[in-house]
DNA sequence: CTGTTAGCGCTTTCAA
DNA sequence: TTGAAAGCGCTAACAG
């Protein structure tokens, strides 16, 4: 059932339905109201392909993440469908594993005539993402930190997390901190690194290349990762981490090797999902809002969308450092720190 | 630019153009590579809106699921998005909080004109669905255990889960077992806690009113309800719960309250999140294999898809039971049976 | 204030 | 084996 048919019941033209149906102020209210009772009463229900196949714009935005399976990405996402519905649009919704999905990925939104998209993919070498900048689909990237035509961007404050997570430390006695990183070469994983490394300058600790290692953004990744930099002859005496899931893997690593948290050695996460103060033991970190970010991410894509010839802008997303029970003083015992 | 300029360009009619893309074999061969090569070099992308305008296919599936901030579902989401994406599908992915977004996700299907739909959202008073069903969009529900016309499911064995279960905490010299279920009145629940309960029947254990509580799938609802049940003058020496968080949540409340899992209390949950093997202690648990499930789903919409007009057919999902740290064998102190 | 109409891009039927 | 043409449902420009 269409327009037309409710047009006739109506005793309208389609035109008349399309202006009920939008809003319209060029209807009476005495006509209108009888449409609103004949759509109601015949169930209709729109159909958006027809305006989108007529106008190029389809109410949908695009969202791309690179692991699903992270609940960070699932929380995104819930905070980002929730705010799109509000606004009456839909969510495309993919998951990219690797660089052909990515290219798929973008085709798929290209097809679908996306309105905008937000890509937290984590690795776009600015060639995937190429053909979007070229149909003009406004865009939106999540710590790049890197603008271009078309394209703002949403940065994460680590550096200020970072500073307060290595302050806290400091206070606590701690000077030899170590730091598990993300993937090698994501512009993700530097960032953080980088802040992790400004924190300690700014802090007055010196920086130990030994006490850096590389995971994966994930639990195995973490494990790994603490077993290696275990083996050298010198141990920090806290970690701080990438993400949550890294450190989860770092507890569990240290214990796995006898070594317990936060007896022996102080963690830090950063995310704060939610199972992070149910883990055991609970976990000190960096909090990433992901209700704020969704929200900053759609008024970037809005900025963007204004006018997708002018250069993109620069947003930020503040975080928040939260104590919990995976950092103590330093036990000062020799043991955690040489073989 | 569209089939016409491909046709053009490529000196064929746009109907040619269509075959080509379609495989249609009523193309020389050679017709066919001239097109190709065009549509490549012209890095054409196809418009699905006009052929879901015209013909009311999408090649879209709808996904409803209560939580995804459980990452039961993430990861689920994840599998069929997977697997949508390998039949060249797209996903209209819906979160659903309550009844009111309910309705609204469920008439954006009916206006994406979803080729399919499939629905874990925990209660649908059958009421929300009908429209589905009305304009005869192929559906399947999960654990609903119940199917109709254009409707399939999918059960999850919960019976046998819990069976192996209930025997292997027998075995541990466990008698007195507590359930902590899900939210009340969903089917969800009422199936799992009806599983636990022939489960203690067929292993010849007695089952006791007093040793159940309800949560509400979260964590917070597990801890709340252990709490509770920890209230009254007999307590269990094991507990099983509706789902892993509720199951996380139980541990925190313990733990809290100043017992120890699974020295004082075993606990066994269900799903095996990613998570679970990460927790202290690692859960013993009821595993709900998502990719499988998600291959059923698929499975099972295909063949709704096939004569919307058929009774549905009923899927089965298997469960299986992996024994962690969270189970032991009962101590016998009295201290954890009563106040 | 309301109606008429064109046309978005595609696939399929029918004709050649 | 190929082409011509119709028509899906909608909205906006234009006419009345």
């Amino acid at each position: 059932m269409n327009m037309r048919d409710v047009a006739r019941r109506a005793g309208v033209s389609s035109a008349t339905v399309s202006r009920v149906l939008n809003g319209s102020p060029l209807v009476t209210e005495r006509t209108a109201t009888r449409v609103r009772e004949v759509l109601d009463k015949m169930g209709y229900i729109p159909n958006p392909h027809a305006t989108t196949l007529k106008y190029g714009r389809s109410k949908t935005y695009g969202l791309i993440v690179p692991d699903i399976w992270n609940p960070f990405y699932a929380e995104f996402l819930g905070a980002f469908e929730h705010l799109v519905r509000e606004i009456d649009y839909e969510l495309l919704f993919t998951n990219v594993e690797d660089d052909a999905k990515l290219v798929s990925s973008v085709r798929r939104m290209l097809m679908r005539q996306v309105d905008g998209a937000v890509l937290m993919a984590s690795e776009f070498d600015t060639k995937a993402i190429e053909p979007l900048l070229l149909h003009k689909v406004p865009l939106v990237t999540v710590d790049r930190r890197a603008v271009q035509t078309g394209c703002s961007d949403v940065a994460i404050d680590f550096e200020s997390g970072f500073q307060h997570a290595v302050k806290h430390l400091k206070e606590l006695g701690h000077c030899q901190l170590g730091f598990i990183g993300g993937t090698e070469g994501l512009k993700t994983s530097r960032v953080r690194f980088q802040a992790f490394r400004s924190a300690l300058e700014h802090n007055g600790l010196t920086f130990h290349q030994e006490f850096v290692c590389t995971g994966n953004y994930r639990v195995d990744g973490g494990d790994l990762a603490v077993r290696a930099l275990w083996e050298r002859p010198m141990r920090p005496s806290a970690v701080l981490t990438v993400n949550d899931l890294t450190a989860f893997g770092v507890i569990r690593g240290l214990h796995r090797m006898g070594f317990a948290v936060p007896r022996d050695v102080s963690v830090v996460g950063v995310d704060d999902l939610l199972l992070s103060d149910v883990m055991q033991p609970e976990l000190t970190t960096i909090r990433v809002p992901r209700q704020r970010m969704a929200a900053v991410c759609l008024e970037a894509l809005n900025y963007t969308k204004e006018d997708v010839h002018r250069r993109g802008r620069r947003f930020s997303v503040p975080t928040e450092f939260i104590v919990r029970e995976s950092t103590v003083h330093a036990s000062c015992s020799e043991k955690t720190r040489a073989k």
